[in-house]
DNA sequence: ACGTGTCATGAGAACCATTCTCAGTTGAAC
DNA sequence: GTTCAACTGAGAATGGTTCTCATGACACGT
């Protein structure tokens, strides 16, 4: 009955570069993406490394996951470890967490109504955002 | 201003036989799985044929696609070309289609009072089917 | 400060669904 | 029947992600 199930364990160079760069942007990256960055600041870290840290704080709730529509995953560190979802922009990845009481209970009901256990929904909005509108 | 865009062109065996195996199944399959049916059936088709077809069906909107958790995509000729969602089991396939005016309603609005543009939404609600529930 | 055991790292290989290549095949129009 | 663009399929290529395993380095006890 824990919130973060798996601690993790011990903390090295690697890992506190993996939460510092996830901590400096907001919007939705890819794994290849937080290594080019890493590796631009200096803070390198192997590949497999950032795809494992990525995926231990995925599994600890402190980061979101999503796939893209060409099914690559993308990682955020979002403010709240509450549930929400995301309007995310297509081109450059900026995000809004969304509140939705209603869908929520939506969701619930119709799995309920059709007799479905272990209900999960997946709910995200993409859209281009002002800024990517302007530069046509 | 089509709602078929491409003409699927010329009819030839192994696109009927993709047709007619979806159309004898309910359940989201994949690829490999519809490659697999048409196999046993007798009715062999090379699978990147099998992709190319799913693909041109998908692009007239003959049939759904949608995302398993793993990454897998995963195909299903609808009763209704109309736009709607789904209801998932994780195990089976087993699908129920879903209408949501209320969500269609949430999902644009949200959308737009953060000024994005060309909002889609990704609503998806996978669980346990009842049968699925029994052989536990 | 050291020694020690355990966990973490990273380069490259492996994985695997999907797409691409291209030589051979075939639907369908005339 | 001829013709040719469209289609097919075996296998290679792709690309994100995971695995392997030899090497490196946290953390704890001394
Ligand atoms: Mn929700
Ligand atoms: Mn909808
Ligand atoms: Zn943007
Ligand atoms: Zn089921």
């Amino acid at each position: 009955m824990s919130e973060t199930p798996a601690a993790p364990a011990r903390m090295t160079r690697q890992r506190a570069a993996v939460a510092e760069v996830l901590g400096d942007t907001d919007e939705f990256r890819s794994a290849q993406q937080l290594h080019e960055l890493l590796r631009s600041r200096g803070d390198s870290v192997g590949l497999a490394t950032v795809y494992r840290t990525l995926q231990a704080l995925a599994d600890g709730g402190e980061v979101d996951v999503l796939r893209a529509e060409d099914g690559e995953s993308l990682y955020r560190r979002c403010a709240r470890r509450e549930h929400h979802h995301h309007l995310v922009c297509r081109s450059c990845g900026r995000t809004v967490e969304i509140d939705g009481p209603t869908v929520e209970a939506w969701a619930t009901q119709v799995g309920a109504t059709h007799g479905f256990d272990d209900i999960e929904h997946t709910i995200e909005l993409w859209g281009t955002c002002a800024t990517c509108r302007e530069r046509v």
